[in-house]
DNA sequence: CATATTGGTATCCTATAGGTTATTGATATC
DNA sequence: GATATCAATAACCTATAGGATACCAATATG
């Protein structure tokens, strides 16, 4: 674990595994939908709009799978909701990032 | 510029953004093996095999297109040289986010 | 009891990413 | 002068991501 120096595959394969995780159209919006308390399946599809509910369903499951979404079902009333896990929040900086420099690079090619 | 305070909207954006110019299975790897000094068309693609020609050469366009990447020709002798901006160097956090997330990832999934 | 909303699934379709193979003209090497 | 290497491009193919539309059973609401 204190083995910082990492050879430049597994760098690579490290990068390939995240960007497999996270990319997409639609999972990180969805993750920041949630953050925000969207938590039942149509009002995290009325936040992401337009997304379809068969593109919702996949994705969500896709994001459960990585342990970054929990799904509860309740019964009396019989209800679904789903949450952001607390090792999604091992997320941020990542996404703090991208925001950054998402924003940085549109000035950039945008011709400052 | 001060204006840290981001609607979901823009954070959303901005996000699409960055996985938009990074995003794909080659570019990410591709960055990382020039920077580990490889400047030839053939010597980038020895390192980052089994890449294509075709799609090496797209990716090396895209690049180009995000000021990450900078195309040189020489004459005498006639050479091409591509090497990473000093632009590019703004995604060294993210990307070494990008490598940590990956690492921890994998411990995650795989049951620790 | 009729209608709307919920959390989905089933089909089908399109667009794009990426792969395969062959070829190019220009130089370099033997 | 033949062969190999360079930096590509052309034509074609496949797999996958994502979209369109319809539908479902279960519950909630008027």
């Amino acid at each position: 674990m204190k083995d910082k120096e990492l050879t430049t595959e597994q760098k690579i394969k490290y990068v390939q595994d995240t960007l497999f995780v996270i990319s997409g159209k639609w999972k990180l919006p969805i993750l920041i939908a949630m953050n925000q308390g969207c938590y039942r399946f149509r009002d995290i599809q009325r936040s992401v709009l337009p997304i379809t509910t068969r593109v919702l369903s996949r994705e969500l499951k896709d994001l459960e799978e990585n342990k970054l979404v929990i799904r509860t079902v309740y019964d009396a009333p019989k209800t679904v909701e789903y949450t952001v896990s607390p090792y999604c929040k091992s997320l941020k900086p990542l996404v703090d990032e991208m925001i950054k420099w998402g924003q940085n690079h549109r000035r950039k090619i945008s011709g400052k």
